[in-house]
DNA sequence: GCATATTTGTCCGTATGTATA
DNA sequence: CTATACATACGGACAAATATG
């Protein structure tokens, strides 16, 4: 049962991450209900184990879960996706414009970017590649809170992505963008980089909202 | 098993927070080492269940998981003070500042400032009644995210606290801070009322930082 | 509205690997 | 290095709550 164990990854957590990867990529739907005995068997592990991992994800936003009744795929509201592009504005925002130029999440950032540049059409590896953008963003500051927190609220975002028809409209037009906001603040102009993330901020989130609106 | 179970609460939450009393309010030293069929029997809840209630309360930040180890009560540094008081100032101000005077969380606020000034010596008290004040503050942003955050952020506040000799200097100096702050806020000086916010956040935070170090 | 099947919640026993005295 | 203790993970069991016919 120790099949390719991740070197003090425990089971719990390797499930987690799995289970993790297919509810924000879309793969369950939003409102579905989760079997214990179900999931268990197909994910080859025991019913306490997967009710360990039940309870990470259910305190991370991504799942619900109703007293005796089950568990179920959390389903992202407009209210929800309001709430989250709030406390992006207040996370990056300030974290930007304090932002140290030669921070080693520059880095990040600029590798982030090169990734989207160079992904061509797959809009899935570029959806990938922003998120890494902005949570590099968030590690300019140097906070494991943060940048916990931050995780957490992007994974529901995705969530809500999933929901949309048309990802690649969600991510594909801020490719740009992000190449502006890294060079400015590359050039010394934080306060402009934080200025252009807000205007970013801002039409995604409208995107976002629109296309949330057209489904009901 | 079902002795005064709490409507919908499952075993499960109710050990959480049971547990979570018992680290925030100093009953368990940080660093001491929870063991699993020991404190399942302490608990009389079986070690399946335990192990549930460590996922929540490791990812809360309040119990730090050593793979194949154990967990443990977590030990706060004075990275993790500055980390916390960092995310307060970042929550806090902005949520105050912005904040409409009739919000039904200002009743919150005023019950807080109540409670602490009738408490008389109750340290425990006054310190119950100042994180509530504070709460009441982020509940001003309606944002069920931020609220979450900072009771987490908060918990692992009063972990530290519990480390030092005199909890009662943390606290009390600082009743008459927040009547000021809640009269400047429903007197429709919001900014002002933030302003007071910031000093006493830095104040507080040279405290806890100053008791810290007396530490070592 | 009732009887029945399903599912969750919780417990127990146990095998195995890992860390430590 | 061996022995011991412990965490990890599994599977089975049963009561209680819920869903179903």
């Amino acid at each position: 049962m120790n099949e390719a164990q991740g070197l003090g990854e425990s089971l719990t957590e390797q499930v987690a991450a799995q289970l993790r990867e297919q509810v924000t990529g879309g793969l369950l739907t939003p409102g579905q209900r989760l079997s214990e005995v179900r999931l268990a068997a197909d994910l080859a592990i025991s019913r306490n184990t997967l009710r360990e991992v039940f309870r990470l994800l259910t305190r991370e936003g991504l799942l619900r879960h109703e007293p005796n009744r089950g568990v179920f795929v959390a389903v992202p509201s407009m209210a929800s996706i309001l709430d989250i592009y709030r406390v992006r504005r207040m996370i990056e925002l300030p974290a930007l414009a304090q932002a140290w130029p030669r921070h080693p999440a520059v880095a990040q950032m600029q590798a982030a970017v090169r990734l989207a540049e160079d992904a061509g059409q797959d809009w899935r590896v570029i959806g990938s590649a922003n998120m890494e953008f902005h949570a590099a963003i968030v590690a300019l500051t140097d906070s494991p809170r943060l940048m916990g927190f931050f995780a957490q609220v992007a994974a529901e975002l995705r969530l809500a992505f999933g929901l949309l028809d048309s990802p690649e409209l969600l991510h594909a037009p801020y490719v740009g963008r992000n190449a502006e906001i890294l060079s400015l603040l590359q050039a010394g102009r934080p306060a402009e980089a934080a200025a252009a993330l807000e205007t970013y901020l801002g039409e995604s989130e409208r995107t976002v909202l629109a296309a949330f609106a057209r489904l009901g």
